[in-house]
DNA sequence: CCAAAAGTGTTCATTCTACACCCATGC
DNA sequence: GCATGGGTGTAGAATGAACACTTTTGG
């Protein structure tokens, strides 16, 4: 940062800091958007018998407004950097993104945030010059979103809906660059599942190591030894810890009643679940 | 991204974006910042005989402009949004934290840049709301750099004398918030060591294994058993390449001439190199 | 009883770690 | 020669992958 009118020498910072015209400068809007991902049932499919083990899917708007109305859309919005009309400024950019997707969606959002990243190429709104501060959201399965102001209809969408992923037709069908946003989204989450405990952020507080393991199986695309999976989770401090509680259970056919664990305290995994070797 | 003034029902989206004023919004600057990072000899540290194996170093510059003149901080500028008296808008904003560096350092800039992530809580400059995208750049040793525009001095400083890493004393000499961006660099340099092969953007374009060691070794803060780094280096897929030549040989007291090598293709490391076993 | 799911034991292969040792070079 | 640094061998420990098996539950 910083660069401006060259002060006069020996000015004093707050003399220059009262003369300062916040306006003298092109225009640029700074946004937020979120890439709110979930692990639920696929929709369609019937609850018919067998364990369902869900899928990830990612909220999504239908535009109400142009530019670009109809089509589906991360949740976003422009950041409030002072305070105005439209209500008080945002004091950071996690508290924007999770305005900005209350309004959209109507959703909790007492959930893991994170920064993505800030995509800010020419072009890529064609208003104006738009930087848009990515964010990732990893939430429980939760119920369907309500749609909320600017905004047609709000669903979780199927990864597999997307056409990112395989091939590289990233995000066929999103509004502006969100479909490479989103593909960014989801190869940062493959990634920090391995080195991180992101994976209990997918769950609700009390889960069963089959659960969390589903989790690394959906966002992952493969399955997983469940029995080395078991011992490799315990085997790591801090990842999970046992609450004494065993599951209710569900399931059709029978089956033993499972632990319920709690996240541990751990960020970070030591040693890593690499998906590396198959 | 993405709201704004409701448009008229079947208005078509050619005459909505003719009629939109990008001034409505109150003004927010974007900027970008760059943390360079570097292994050279300690200054001050005389060439006197035994081998200088390099420190990790940050090019900070100190500030000819209001506010906090005088400090130092990262180079960095505002990004220009649109063509203007100053120059072409920048592409994207790779380009911008290139030219932004030139500007302030001219230094040469076809090095590793990669976005870290974008800063904008409240108050962080006292002129206005301000987003600041940092880039992290890694580079081989380079010379001293010039100073540029609005930069009274600029020079590569040894981490060890910023007060970071150790305790939480984060960053505490420089300006604005670049005591913490820069200890967010210097985190993610660290840990992307373990899973990319990162390390060879401090390298010239043919180097020893041991230099390879000698980055991992600075940049962690430890030393690494030389004998099993070599053999993990070279069991590593597509990290290193043999060139077939040897090195000149500097060193004092004598020692066999170490192959070279230069970067492989791999961008991610399978297996890792984790620091985590002591 | 039988099927399904949780969780444990055990074996074998692979990888990591430490240390010893040989190779090539400067003085 | 001898010290220094590059590079390889190898034994023991630790880790990982696969499969068998026991336990607990629903139907």
């Amino acid at each position: 940062m910083t660069e401006d009118r060259t002060p006069q020498h020996d000015e004093p910072e707050s003399r220059f800091l009262s003369g300062y015209d916040p306006h003298a400068f092109a225009p640029a809007a700074v946004t937020v958007d979120v890439v709110a991902l979930t692990i639920r049932p696929e929709a369609g499919t019937g609850e018919t018998g067998a364990r369902r083990t869900g899928t990830p899917h990612v909220l999504l708007t239908r535009r109400a407004a142009h530019p670009q109305r109809g089509r589906w859309a991360l949740p976003g919005g422009f950041v409030r950097a002072e305070d105005g009309p439209d209500g008080p400024a945002d004091p950071d950019l996690p508290d924007a993104a999770l305005r900005v997707l209350s309004e959209k969606t109507r959703l909790p959002t007492e959930l893991h945030l994170e920064q993505l990243g800030t995509y800010g190429a020419r072009g890529r709104d064609p208003r104006m010059r738009v930087f848009s501060v990515a964010h990732m959201l990893l939430a429980p399965d939760l119920p369907d979103p309500h749609s909320g102001r600017d905004t047609e209809e709000a669903a979780w969408v199927p990864w597999s809906e997307l056409g990112h992923g395989e091939g590289s037709r990233a995000g066929r069908d999103l509004a502006f660059d969100h479909g490479r946003i989103l593909a960014d989204a989801v190869e940062r989450a493959r990634s920090k599942l391995e080195y991180t405990a992101l994976a209990t952020a997918f769950l609700p507080s009390a889960f069963t190591i089959t659960a969390l393991r589903e989790v690394y199986q959906a966002v992952w695309g493969r399955t997983l030894h469940a029995a080395n999976f078991h011992r490799k989770i315990l085997a790591t401090p801090g990842f999970v810890e046992d609450t004494g509680e065993l599951a209710e259970h569900g399931g059709s056919g029978g089956g033993r009643r499972a632990r319920l664990y709690r996240a541990g305290g751990a960020a970070l995994l030591h040693p890593p679940l690499l998906r590396s070797t198959q």
